[in-house]
Formats: structure tokens, sequence, C-alpha cells
DNA sequence: TCTACATACCGACCATCGGTCTGTAGGGTT
DNA sequence: AACCCTACAGACCGATGGTCGGTATGTAGA
């Protein structure tokens, strides 16, 4: 084959063709990593085209538009939280609140997770400017845990345990609640910063303790029902954070 | 004078010139009535231009940039906000529990009358494209009337009737409950836009009984303590709503 | 009242960004 | 080999937010 020149020294072929899958997953990759960097509005299209190694033309042919790409990331969230909540449902046997704790508990580990992977993701959505994208996150995530949530509640209803006056109002509290721990992040995420896990540990922790304790009024339990600490899992997230 | 070629042939001045502080409300005023009936991405700059009748140069004089637009029309309403927070505070007097009934009576007035004042306030907030504006707007409105409810609530706690976990989740949970509320108001707006304007009403109304449950709970206060239900008070701004 | 200075204001111009369109390469089928 | 389908390239476009040099409208001091 006299064309050394075609076979080897070609080092960027003028086009790399993929399966429409894998695609989309290599620009929604590169557009993740941006996004969770720097935010949605602040990432343009001709980066998330540089980073993904394609034209705008081949961008355009399998995404409709910017927001379409939003919107496939957060997909993949909830397609993940969903996942993750059904097995946490799924592994757990018992009464309602014997499964309650345990679906808090593996939702905790998976929040901790993703955490973890994601250097920035913390960091960044405590930036103003990435509320749309960090809100859409947690918003479709929730929503994907809801039902899981809500049918165990019921279930505690059903076998007495649980006393509610709204059903719907107890999982918008607790989802509420959820959002509402940015500011706590914040916080413990500064703390580890400064090279202070203890304190940062013991911010979480504390707050953890209080929703624990207001869940247990939400659902009519005695004090003390609802678990939701869990101070060693927080140490191994913040570490991991902190270093890089 | 003899000028009339001064005086009444010229229609427009080239120049109106204004106070700062005039200008600026001017222009405020314009881009407010803009967001709320469209969003604050649709409307553009040149439309606030013209509707506030002044150049581009003149504009960019007195706000840096579009975004400072939205700041200004936020500190409007944390202004109004906070005055409506502390007139309620000051208007009141005797225990935590009627204190706190008389706020919570007061605040959501304020929120009618504006739903009342700007038609399409409620039904803007709920297209998506607008959460931006409505996350900001209620954002800093509850944050303005926190302080003024920390205070009740710490009174509550000092008088012994209130027994709570922990002061700034009762306070984060409130304000997670009024921002779920967007989902009854959408049934609600969309119940008495087909004209059913007693479903409408049921509609808040057992919404508001639920959250008066849940906030007795979070208090740790005798069932039917927390008043929220006003069913007259949501006939008038649905109303009025309807009514164009 | 003339001059000098400050500032509110104008509008042409610019850079950038999301999105479109025409054309092309490359793999599979016949 | 001829063909087609489609993934892909990149020039191009319209709109939009923002800039800049210049102009009109005051006001303070001589």
């Amino acid at each position: 084959m006299g064309a050394s020149s075609k076979t080897e020294n070609d080092k960027t072929p003028k086009r790399v063709r993929m399966a429409p899958d894998e695609r989309r997953g290599h620009i929604l990759d590169a557009a993740q990593k941006l996004f969770f960097a720097r935010g949605w509005d602040d990432v343009t299209i001709a980066e998330v085209l540089s980073a993904a190694k394609i034209s705008k033309g081949g961008f355009y042919h399998h995404f409709s538009a910017k927001e379409d790409l939003l919107d496939g990331v957060v997909e993949r969230f909830t397609i993940q939280a969903l996942t993750a909540a059904q097995t946490a449902r799924d592994a757990t046997s018992g009464n309602a609140l014997q499964r309650f704790n345990a679906f808090l508990a593996e939702s905790s580990r998976w929040k901790a997770e993703q955490g973890r992977k994601m250097k920035f993701f913390i960091e960044v959505m405590l930036r103003p400017g990435n509320d749309i994208l960090f809100d859409r996150i947690t918003t479709a995530a929730n929503a994907a845990a809801m039902p899981v949530l809500l049918e165990m509640i019921g279930q505690g209803v059903d076998e007495g345990i649980f006393d509610i006056p709204d059903i719907d109002l107890v999982g918008e509290t607790i989802m509420g609640l959820s959002r509402g721990r940015r500011t706590v992040l914040k916080e413990a995420f500064d703390a580890a910063e400064q090279g202070d896990l203890d304190r940062a540990t013991e911010c979480l922790d504390r707050r953890m303790v209080a929703e624990a304790a207001l869940i247990d009024r939400v659902l009519g339990l005695p004090r003390g029902s609802v678990l939701l600490s869990n101070p060693t899992e927080y140490r191994l997230m913040l570490r991991a954070i902190v270093n890089d």
C-alpha cells in the first residue's frame, strides 16, 4: 500500500464517524463537565463543540438546541436517581419506618457519592448563576424519587405508624429541607477548605439531626424515630472534595 | 418669548433630561411591566428602551447591564416586602402565637394584593423561563421577612409556647412551603380560568389548612393553633385575576 | 453673561452567540 | 462499482447585549 501518507501520517482523520448514541454520549460528557465547572449560561456552544471535538453541524444533528443539552444532562441524573431510589426501596423490608430510614440512608449515600465523583459539583452549585442547573437537577432527581417516598409514607399511614395531615405536604417538606441544605453545605465546604474537617462534619451532622427531629414531628413519630445522620459518610465526602 | 417655534411647535424635544433617580424609576417601571408580562429572558433591552423612551446610551448610563435591571426590580419588591412585614409585626401584640397568626394573615394578604395588582404575575410565574424572575423575587421577599419571623418564633420559645427542634429549620420549612405553593396556585388558576371559582378556592383553602396543620406540628403546638386559611381572600384574588 | 466643566443622553457600531443551510465524506447495501 | 443514507463540516446569518465617541443640557465661578 503505497499510502504511508494515508495510513500513518494522517494523525487527525477529517471525520470521525460514530454511532448516534455514542456521539451523543460524548457530547453530553463534555457538556456536563463544562456545565458543572462553570454553569449553564456561561458555557457557550462553541466551547462544548471544541471539547467534544465535533463541528456545529454535527452537534445540531444530534441536539436541537442548547437547551436540549441541559435536558440531556438532567435526564442522566434523573435516571440515575430513579434507579438508586428503586434499588433502595427494593433492598429493604420491614415496617414503613425501617424502610423509610433505609431509604434516607441510601439517598444521602448516593448524594455524597455524586459530590465525591464531581469535584466542582458542590462548589459550583453554591455559586449564583448555576441556580438553574442545580435547581433542575435536584428538582428532577427529587421528582424521580418522590413516588417511592410517597409509597412508603402511604404504607406507614396504612400501618398506623405515621400520622400526617397531608401526604403531599410531607413529600414537599422533605424536598424543601433537602433543597435548603445548600446553605449548610456551603458552610461545611468552606470550613473543610480551611482544613477544619471537624467543624465541617459537625456542621452537617447537627443539621441532619435537626432535620430528623423535624421529620419525626411531621410524620407524627416519637422523637428519635427517623435517622438521618451519618458523620463518617460526611467525613469521607468532605475529605474527597478537599483533596482536589 | 416670541418663540412660537420653540414653545409650541417642538412636539418632541430632542432630549428629555431627568434626575437620575427619576429616570431610573421610569426605566424600572417599564422593565417591570415587561418582565411580569413576558419574563426576563424574553424581553430585550431594545423593548425596554422603547417602552421607557430612552436611548441605549442613556440606559447604560444608569444601568450597567441587563442583569442590573432584574436586580432593580427585585430590590423594589424586597423593600415592599420588608416594610409590609415590619408593619405586620409592629401592628400586632399579644403572645407569640397571636402575633404569628397575625403575621401570616398580613403576609398572605400582601401576596394576594400583589397578585391582584399585576394581572400577569401569577400566570407568568408559572411559566418555565420565568423561574429565575419568580425565584429571585420570592427568595428576596422571604429573606426580608425571615428575621421578623424568626424573632417571633424566638419569642414563642422564650415564652414556652413553642417547642422546636431547630429554629433555622422552622424558618426554612415555612419558606419551603411557601415556595411549593406554586403548584397549587397553578391548579387553582387553571380552575379559575375555566370558571370554576369554587373549585379554585377550595383547592387553595385545602392547601392552607394542611399547611397550618403541618406548622402546628413543627412548632410543637396543638392542632388548630396556627391559622392560615382565608377563603374569601382567595376568592377576591382569583376573581380579580380572572376578570382580566 | 460668558466660559468651563460636569453629566445626562444619543445612536451608530461591534463582538458574540445560538442556530441554519449547503455541501461532503464514509460506511453499508445491492 | 454504483448507489444511498446519514453523520458530519464549516461558512453564514440574524439577533442581542454591550461599547464608544460625540452631543445636548444644565450649573458654578469670573
